[in-house]
DNA sequence: ATTTACAGATTACACCTGTAATCAAACTTG
DNA sequence: CAAGTTTGATTACAGGTGTAATCTGTAAAT
């Protein structure tokens, strides 16, 4: 897979907040969390196209960009490549292990129920 | 947390498989697995070692390596850090988003199963 | 005692990252 | 049309990463 960098990845999220998108507005989304320096988000807007990750149209004199797979994508692969490596690829571990440092709520637990009932009934 | 990257992460696997161990026989380990030059593997534990990530006992003429954290406490806060980052934290989130490229087994569904009557059973 | 071997330390080097500044082309404004 | 502005492109630069080769000190062998 296309292999982005931290900073890269937070720009990724901004254009995936909607998109197609200026520059601009990248700058814009990105800063109403932390600070950004302008010349530092065209320089990884350029990195992203670079690698394949988003592309653009011109549109006049800017450019509009999007990217070039749906989050939901990137964050499975991403998660899948975690449990792999550090689980086994075993996910009752990995939630096993996770519970261990991140108290659960009750809300989690609701959460991980209604999946597994939804996932026996579709596997009967 | 220290930082490791992904090829200092596979040295400190085979340092974690038993420890303190020679890093002949952490070359030795790895091996196992794939091809690795040794002078790269001496270059990662020498690295390792600045970050604080593993500690050593001379050992006549060469070293005894042992790591500074323990595998579970490293996997637990790589898994939070994703969770959070990709998920907002929502454990729910991750095993759904998850079951919908890696196919769950009936084995998985039975660990997940059993994990939450623990938790519950602690958590009344 | 001199040579040899081996371990870790130091050095190498290209590519990636984070963080921008500068350059150049086009667009706007006077 | 000339000057300033805006946008992406190019350049910069230190520190990290992958992958080793070379240096150096000491231990083993002759």
């Amino acid at each position: 897979m296309i292999e982005v960098s931290d900073r890269e990845f937070e720009v990724l999220e901004a254009i995936w907040e909607g998109a197609p998108v200026t520059a601009n507005e990248v700058v814009s989304r990105l800063n109403k969390k932390s600070a950004w320096h302008d010349k530092t988000v065209k320089t990884l807007l350029g990195r992203l196209v670079k690698k394949g990750a988003i592309t653009f149209q011109r549109e006049g004199r800017s450019y509009l960009y999007s990217p070039c797979l749906a989050r939901e994508e990137y964050v499975q692969k991403q998660s899948a490549g975690l449990v792999e490596r550090l689980f086994d690829g075993k996910i009752g571990d990995f939630v096993a292990g996770f519970a261990t440092t991140k108290k659960l709520k009750h809300s989690d637990i609701k959460e991980l129920k209604a999946f597994i009932d939804k996932w026996e009934k579709e596997n009967d």
